[in-house]
DNA sequence: ATAGAGGTTCCCGTGACTGGAGGGTCAAGG
DNA sequence: CCTTGACCCTCCAGTCACGGGAACCTCTAT
């Protein structure tokens, strides 16, 4: 099977699959001619690729799991090792993101969006006082 | 003011600085040395900058913010569409992370992370029954 | 004079691709 | 037989926002 067929099946575009074969993650076998020859073992292990990286493992981490996956040897603590470390930059991305999104929408929130040059964003980025000095303190 | 006494003041470290100059973000002075020299203005764009990167701004919004900033005639509503089309960058991140969360925790809590090789985490990522079929179908 | 702590420029590497140049191969049609 | 178009190949450069490090210059203190 040639690489734009291999392409349709996993969903992976030609170029991403031809990087996988650089970086190593697969070794399909060549043709006469010289163009890639996909068996179903390069198909599964594209699949398997394609799905990793969905889940948002690095290459690193999906040059392990496929070590693991074809490893009949394998331990599903090691599996899982991966898997949890991974979970766990996750969510600190998540947490950094929603206090991103927190803090930029009370600003948003804030500024009437008008034609004058007044804006709590602006100002908020300048450090100028964060949310509460407007409150009637006095 | 030298670099390393702005790196201070701002928390953003040399490197970075030298690099917004030679983006041309910032355009400190230099001291008859060569030195860079940085003036209060500087200093307020840099701290600027540095608020705006931690709220996720790409550098390019940094830039138009930067302008608008500077620009005593902006509109808040310019502003705004800045930030809110940054607002929808991170929610749509935030959804993709969080589904990606989701996922990968589901297959993690159902891995039992024994000496064993059985494991659903390599079964779902090699594209096996995804979470039902285990169940007693029979 | 020298040592050490600053400063400068320039280039390379990161992650995970994507785009494009330049060229070979194959099947079908005239 | 020749051409056209759709494939395929390799290799290089660019992305984003820096960080590391080399090679070199400048200042301050001893």
């Amino acid at each position: 099977m040639n690489i734009a067929r291999a392409a349709a099946c996993t969903g992976l575009p030609p170029k991403t699959i031809r990087y996988y074969e650089g970086i190593g993650l697969i070794r399909p076998r060549r043709s006469a001619n010289g163009y890639r020859d996909f068996g179903r073992a390069d198909l599964h292990k594209l699949a398997f690729l394609a799905r990793a990286r969905s889940l948002g493992f690095t290459i690193e981490d999906c040059r392990a799991l496929l070590a693991l996956y074809e490893d009949r040897h394998r331990t599903s603590a090691d599996v899982k090792r991966v898997a949890e470390e991974h979970l766990a930059r996750v969510d600190r991305k998540l947490a950094e993101l929603e206090s991103m999104r927190q803090a930029l929408g009370r600003l948003v929130e804030r500024c009437r969006g008008d034609e004058r040059p007044e804006c709590p964003i602006i100002d908020g980025l300048a450090g100028g006082p964060p949310a509460a000095a407007r409150e009637p303190a006095a």
